[in-house]
DNA sequence: CTCCAGGGGGCCA
DNA sequence: TGGCCCCATGGA
């Protein structure tokens, strides 16, 4: 199996996909995007990203994406603005974590130490929040994995399988950016 | 009606 | 480490 073979075949099928960072509309007038991509990659953990828009849409509204605002934020205000996006207890605490963390130049291990987010979600920050070429795995990497016969791989350590993926890939940020969105598509056409 | 989406934490053996 | 449960909304 030759990674870059699956990457090129996925392209072909589904296109460029347009997430993070150059989505269009993602970036907010006077907002760092690379605050609201966090705030995406907490707010879609195990909830559909059609529902994380809306809750973005809410705190873009209320002048509220960004880490002082958010930090100062009524806990309850928080809670109705995320709403959309599920789990609002949970996400309006990581919220309020990150938002008090003064993240700057993280390193994967500055991001797991912090509550509320694993590894998906660190690494996720990392590639498409702060361009690092780390390559994202979810269950969707898992199934293509198993769909190329490598049920040994789909079943094993999330660290297993990215580094697996990080060896067999050039070193390419936006290799990986897309690479995992077309993973996504992928698992959403079938 | 059920199922699941761009997961993570806590608990327990 | 590995299995299990909880969290919550909205679209299919």
């Amino acid at each position: 199996m030759e990674l870059m073979a699956v990457y090129e075949n996925l392209y072909d099928r589904f296109g460029p996909q347009h997430w993070w960072p150059k989505h269009e509309g993602s970036a907010r007038p006077g907002f760092d995007p690379r605050f609201e991509v966090m705030v995406g990659a907490i707010l879609t953990q195990n909830t559909a990203w059609t529902n994380v828009e809306k809750a973005i849409a809410n705190l873009y509204a209320a002048d509220c994406l960004d880490a002082k605002a958010i930090a100062s934020v009524d806990g309850s205000r928080l809670k109705d603005m995320i709403r959309p996006a599920g789990y609002f207890n949970q996400k309006a605490k990581k919220l309020k974590i990150l938002a008090s963390a003064d993240v700057v130049e993280p390193t994967r291990r500055s991001l797991l130490s912090m509550w509320g987010i694993g590894r998906e979600t660190a690494d996720s920050i990392l590639l498409y929040a702060f361009n690092e070429p780390i390559f994202v795995v979810d269950a969707y990497t898992r199934r293509l994995l198993a769909l190329l016969g490598r049920h040994d791989l789909a079943e094993a350590d999330y660290d297993v399988i990215r580094n697996f993926f990080e060896l067999n890939l050039p070193r390419d940020t936006n290799l990986y950016n897309e690479f995992h969105a077309l993973i996504v598509a992928w698992a959403k056409a079938a």
